[in-house]
DNA sequence: GTAATTGCAAAGGATTTGCTCTGGT
DNA sequence: ACCAGAGCAAATCCTTTGCAATTAC
């Protein structure tokens, strides 16, 4: 009930190796690379529920739970990045900057491209410290539609 | 499941009456009011749960359900804004300017205060556009720890 | 009188968890 | 061997809904 908000969500890893690679990420387990190569397969944001539909239909077998517990390591690990929908439901999806960032997010298919602003994160800063806030975070979405669902 | 956003959350209405009025909202029942006695009686945003709690040990009596159903027909006017926490959990706040807005929330209590950014603003618009997104939206907040809680 | 509102309680739906079993190293 | 990780089902938790009983207007 009403936990107040810790950080900002979303982040990401950079990643040469081929996307089936498990990397610092625990055990290499045939589940974790199959989740690793469902996220490395597109680039839309997913809920965990998408995700492990499309690893069961290429053949995998796999348990949601599975899934869900792969994804929020990966997402504390900040080797994905996590938006919410409108609904509230988390959707995942791997991003190649390293560095805080956001996305322009298709509201029709999920589709995002990552975008920076210094700009804005320092307008963030500087609001919250003028009414007297510390240690002050942001979160920044953008949505539209994007150019091959209009 | 995974239903794309179609449209920024939160905005606002103004309001020169008492906050027990009911105004434009439909009928005017005993329960619709406490709510909104409830919502003026702080700038914190709540949960639909603490703000049923808040009524009921005000002496009202009233059921979840009528906070939730209330709550929805607030914001779908625009009388209430309405934010996420980091567990997904929406709460709610009246809010004082009618055009759009954003926050700045303590991390700790709630508390809120509205801020606006016209660049910001057009920020938004204009990188989603230059990715070839259109008809774009945004949602923002900013999150840090009130002088209070400090 | 009539339609909007309320109140439960049940239903939903995403996510988490308990616990045992399996497989990586 | 050891223990992280997988499976599955049960448990959570917020939120929505069905439906009969009320109540505003």
């Amino acid at each position: 009930m009403a936990q107040w908000h810790s950080g900002p969500v979303g982040a990401g890893a950079a990643s040469d190796e081929p996307p089936t690679t498990a990397r610092g990420s625990g055990r290499d387990t045939r589940q974790r690379r199959a989740i690793l190569t469902a996220l490395g397969q597109t680039e839309r944001f997913r809920s965990a529920q998408e995700i492990h539909a499309a690893i069961r239909q290429s053949g995998e077998k796999i348990g949601l739970a599975t899934v869900y517990r792969s994804l929020k390591m990966l997402s504390d690990a900040d080797e994905v990045d996590v938006v919410r929908d409108e609904a509230g439901e988390q959707l995942y999806r791997r991003c190649a900057a390293s560095r805080h960032h956001h996305h322009v997010v298709c509201v029709s298919c999920g589709t995002a491209v990552e975008v920076e602003s210094l700009p804005v994160e320092r307008w963030a800063a500087r609001v919250g410290e003028a009414h007297g806030y510390s240690d002050i975070t942001h979160s920044l979405e953008v949505f539209g539609t994007c150019a091959r669902c209009r």
